[in-house]
DNA sequence: TTATTACCCATGAAAATACTAGGTTGATCC
DNA sequence: GGATCAACCTAGTATTTTCATGGGTAATAA
């Protein structure tokens, strides 16, 4: 698994509040009743998001969280890399070279590093905004 | 994580056994020492290799295993299948359909099912005998 | 001042991962 | 036919990661 359910609610939160965008803040409990997330677990996410500076917190009555860019503005990649740290399909590449003390001699690692970088290429290429457009086939 | 040791470690026995073909057969204590891998742990997974026929086994004095096609018979999709199960990159696509109950209004399946097809393609398309080459830079 | 909502910190259950331990079976060599 | 070698089988276990839960605090608006 390359993608835990932290970055996948994490991008379904971005798409919500991409689809009810305006300059209104969405409350995490509407998006947590719509989606059926855990509203917790969810809390912890979009402090992680909102610290980032990906969206605009606001607190109290009326206050929720809301997207700061178009949603053309936001890669995929950029979001789960935040919330899931790295996006590495093997450990040996995920901390740099320093990680695997064999890479020198691994037949395997060229593999890696491009399989590497083809997932990081295709996360890079989608936003936010394609996803919408994608759900209205 | 994608691909976890079990399936790397399957992989770099492959590339090992390729190495030292001819009919002989390789003991493992071999692999393990110049692999400096688990030899406990590796049994494991070799037996799981040797049950779906990727390899020969051979007990007693002179035994151990065996590649039993051409490097090129063998593509890095079948092998991590083999041993990790799946190489789904999230749990919603890893079960067939039915994993997901909001996959029919989930604006982010298509991507995934999209990154599996990329993945699968991928590792369906290098072989054992792509991995030696790639070794000798 | 009360309701609402984000924020902070600690804890925990469940599953996956990466082994470890000890014994059994089958083959070869002397 | 006994010693040795190496695959095979079953079970357990420590560590880490994942996916939350619970309780309280701070900021804002009506």
């Amino acid at each position: 698994m390359i993608v835990s359910t932290k970055g996948r609610y994490a991008l379904r939160v971005m798409v919500h509040l991409a689809q009810h965008s305006s300059d209104e803040y969405v409350p995490l409990k509407e998006i947590v009743e719509s989606e059926h997330m855990s509203q917790k677990y969810l809390e912890s996410i979009m402090t992680v998001l909102s610290k980032a500076g990906f969206v605009d917190a606001a607190h109290g009555k009326g206050g929720g969280y809301r997207l700061n860019r178009s949603p053309e503005g936001y890669t995929i990649g950029s979001i789960l890399k935040l919330t899931e740290g790295s996006l590495a399909a093997v450990s040996c590449t995920s901390q740099g070279p320093a990680a695997c003390d064999r890479s020198e001699c691994c037949q395997t690692k060229p593999m890696w590093d491009r399989l590497d970088k083809m997932i990081d290429d295709f996360f890079e290429g989608i936003t936010i905004a394609d996803l919408l457009k994608e759900g209205q086939v």
